[in-house]
DNA sequence: TTGTTTATCAACCATCTGGTTGATAACAAC
DNA sequence: GTTGTTATCAACCAGATGGTTGATAAACAA
């Protein structure tokens, strides 16, 4: 988990599960304990733990210590770094589209949908 | 690829490699075919169009005809559906955050770091 | 027709993923 | 000490993923 590219990797990936995603809407409420997070879930605590250490390593959560327990906590800002990531392009993209959408709406008049590909 | 679940585990996924990632930042400067967003990677044209496959199950791109082109293009649209999960969470923790900063400003003095685990 | 370009399909292979069960470690309470 | 709770580790397994090479199809150009 060296540089900013591996860390994309493993966020992506996090994210890419419905049980995972799950746990982070849980951890938006607050934090929790692995088997808190177990509880609504119909598979063992084992693999919400590996499901945990995923989103570990993927830095969206982080651990704390509390005698036995390892309460998990969700880190906003591992996930705005997300959305800064597809912002870059779809915002980027957004804009073609809308001076595209300008261009000709101004010069040809039919609204017809004959968009050319090669730009 | 029916329900909005799976579209979210194939998005994210899609958005996992780096090599995806590439195909999404080439492809918001404009449509390309496979070759061209083939030219720069090492690796073999069959396996960019399996990337291209996977991006497009996952609905972030779209392919169209000319002659025996087909062009790949960025939806944007899909893009904005993954920042509007993610900022659903994140925002949420945030503003936990933030009244959380609040309430240990006014009332306990010393800005130690004593944050308790379980709310 | 023949050839070229563009792109996909079909096997195949190594590795990763997501789940299981069983054993183990660390701590609390008695 | 023993018992119970919390959590991880290790080994295993079925299926998916990412890459390869070779064959094939589709749309032109000559």
């Amino acid at each position: 988990m060296s540089n900013d590219d591996d860390l994309l990797d493993a966020a992506f990936l996090a994210l890419s599960d419905p049980v995972r995603r799950q746990l982070i809407s849980r951890l938006s409420r607050g934090p929790a304990t692995v088997n808190e997070l177990a509880e609504p879930f119909a598979i063992s605590k084992q693999a919400v733990s590996k499901h945990i250490q995923v989103l570990e390593q993927a830095q969206l959560v982080t651990r704390s210590r509390d005698a036995q327990r390892r309460p998990v906590h969700l880190n906003p800002a591992r996930l705005e770094a997300l959305t800064a990531w597809i912002d870059q392009y779809r915002l980027v993209r957004e804009a073609q589209f809308r001076s595209l959408d300008a261009v000709l709406r101004t010069n040809t008049a039919p609204c017809g949908s004959s968009q050319k590909d090669r730009q």
